[in-house]
RNA sequence: GCCUCUGUAGCUCAGUUGGUAGAGCAGCGGACUGAAAAUCCGCGUGUCGUUGGUUCGAUUCCGACCGGAGGCA
């Protein structure tokens, strides 16, 4: 089975710089795990590499998407899984970068996921008939047809119940059956993981608002003002991402600039907490941790050890 | 200076006709298989401003003091 290299870890752990070093170092190529640096014109609020910081390291999945597609983690598994053949065909090493845990397991797991997508007639029906109904009458189907997944999900995760319905109405198959039978099979990959995390959540939190206020110096704002003339819908996926939503609200008078400033860094924090909440499980990753501040260099000869037994030199 | 209001969790505030207190937000933890920067779940972390008094017992009642807001001068 062929290796990639995984660079993971929260929002503003300096993935992205570590990742360039790394894919220079072991002629290497990036993919972006990474759900909202596909959007284009989305460069700041993303923190995605320019071609200053990419400096000659070919990079793949960011900004290839129009902001007004839906994309979701199918497509995207799907794309960049053709990126990593691409690179590995080419006799260099991929490197899957980012922050979207979802994404990069799907990526490395290469099994493809049950049909459904967003706008679906199905989804479009099932949606309806929680709108119409409420979530009980739905939780009762999905009890007489997929227990166990009814049994496993809180009543509220409504999310989560229609898509259990969704992969049963399309196919007949439970989505249980669906992923316990994805699980047994083997991954498309064999990763070793790189993690990046502060060792005290107090100064990832300073490095956080330190980002969000230099992504506003930087423009965010016309960024997002442009996105809103271009005619991106505000239900779009890519409005969903952090520093977007929050900032179209000052955009809209809603709130003061100020106030939006302090919800981007909040839901920022928060967002890593959850990255982190997502990592941990994971055994296999071998984390550095920042002491205070940022040192690439020693990230660098850190990850070198680390992946020196690994035949990766 | 006098009068009125006010001081309870990190923040905004509820409450206890006297039996040491609880919401929202924040925070912390968890989940996650086609919206994942999304979505969902769990957890209260406290000298009840300080200090005297009354009382079996005071965060609650009374006094003084300290801080804050407003009013009158």
């Amino acid at each position: 089975m062929e290796q990639v290299l995984c660079v993971a870890g929260p929002t503003a752990c300096g993935k992205t710089t570590l990742s360039i070093a790394l894919a220079k170092q072991f002629n290497g190529e990036v993919v972006s795990m990474d759900s909202m640096q596909i959007y284009r014109g989305m460069t700041i609020g993303t923190a995605a590499p320019s071609r200053d910081e990419m400096d000659g390291v070919p990079h793949h999945m960011v900004g290839i998407a129009d902001p007004s597609e839906n994309w979701s983690v199918a497509r995207f598994a799907e794309e960049a899984g053709r990126c990593v053949e691409d690179i590995l065909k080419r006799k260099k090493l991929p490197i899957l970068t980012g922050g979207s845990g979802l994404y990069m397991d799907a990526v490395i797991a290469g099994h493809g996921f049950a049909p459904g997508e967003t706008g679906s007639p199905v989804r479009a029906r099932l949606q309806d008939e929680l709108k119409k109904n409420g979530i009980a009458p739905l939780l009762e189907e999905l009890r007489t047809v997929d227990p166990e997944s009814a049994e496993k999900l809180h009543p509220a995760d409504e999310k989560r119940i229609l898509r259990a319905l969704e992969v049963y109405r399309h196919t007949g198959k439970t989505i249980t059956q669906h992923n316990r039978e994805t699980r047994a099979r083997p991954n498309r990959y064999a990763p070793v993981y790189i993690g990046l995390a502060y060792r005290d959540r107090a100064d990832m939190r300073e490095q956080i608002d330190r980002r969000v206020d230099a992504m506003l110096a930087a423009g965010l704002l016309e960024e997002v003002r442009a996105l809103v003339d271009a005619g991106i819908p505000r239900t779009a996926t890519a409005m969903q991402a952090i520093g977007y939503k929050e900032l179209l609200a000052a955009l809209d008078g809603k709130c003061l600039l100020e106030e939006a400033v302090g919800e981007v860094k909040l839901r920022s924090r928060q967002y890593a907490k959850r990255q982190l909440t997502w990592l941990r499980r994971s055994p296999d990753i071998h984390w550095i941790y920042w002491e205070k501040t940022r040192d690439f260099v020693r990230a660098l000869q850190e990850a070198t050890e680390i992946l020196t037994p690994y035949g990766l030199q």
